[in-house]
DNA sequence: TTTATTTCGGATAAATTTATCCTATATATA
DNA sequence: TATATATAGGATAAATTTATCCGAAATAAA
């Protein structure tokens, strides 16, 4: 559904609300650690998502990876996705069409649009703060 | 979503329907011309659905690939998806999680849920036959 | 200002997916 | 049986995604 840089994407930027609440930055060594995930790679993520607006970075030493705390709330799973994945996997034809819509659609456009939509909808109407609750009341986990 | 195999294997499955509706076999070299894909990596495909009894095929001078005529109705989108990709797009994380299910959620586990049973839903209740019928009649195109 | 710390960013490598090519194998028909 | 026709399948290559490495640039603090 997404890809690896994605999924990365959205367990890290949980784990630096989650720290950002309580004031503090991360790295991306204690990033990797606590999502399981490779490190430089996922540093190179995190650059995505700093120049998309996602997160913010500081340089230097007690630097780190932060997201201001009054923004917790706003950031929404779709900016996450976007930023890394693009729309494509709203955007683009199920059956990979160059030309797909309504007056020109592939054999499961109208089936697809309903997935489609139900995808978006459910990316644009959640955010990082639900998100980082549940990880932070045991309801949910980043690793395993 | 899907993979580009996946996306060749569901539209080269709808127009062998259609070929096979009329007592048509057909070439991989057909298909591909007809769903816009690569020839080789089309043929590759369709020996995967070939193993996994999507669809038949006949070596041979008059040989090419065939749905028999009464399982045309009763293929599945789901079964060509599972032939290629297998069921991983419903049955595997959304985040990656190894071990993610109502004890061990990922932290988008259950809104993920919903989206995932609407498309698990979708790919089992559309055949091949009713694909087949929105291409002849020009409700919908499989290709550009 | 020097040093330690930390992200940035380019180069490169490994793995996977996508795609191509060529020969083997099977089959209908002359 | 010989020949033309088709799929099967192995080997290989190209493209993309995933992953690693290392020096450059920025910053806090001694």
């Amino acid at each position: 559904m997404f890809s690896k840089a994605c999924e990365y994407g959205i367990k890290a930027s949980i784990f630096i609300a989650i720290n950002s609440a309580e004031g503090k930055r991360v790295s991306p060594k204690a990033i990797a650690k606590e999502i399981a995930s490779p490190e430089a790679f996922t540093a190179k993520i995190l650059q995505a998502l700093v120049k998309n607006g996602v997160i913010n970075s500081v340089k230097g030493a007690h630097g780190g990876f932060e997201i201001n705390k009054n923004e917790i709330a706003t950031v929404k799973l779709s900016q996450i996705v976007n930023a890394i994945d693009g729309d494509k996997i709203y955007s683009n034809c199920g059956l990979g069409l160059h030309t797909c819509d309504e007056i020109h659609p592939c054999p499961v456009h109208h089936k697809f649009k309903i997935v489609k939509d139900e995808l978006r909808d459910m990316l644009e109407n959640t955010t990082l703060e639900e998100l980082a609750q549940n990880i932070k009341s045991g309801a949910s986990f980043l690793k395993m």
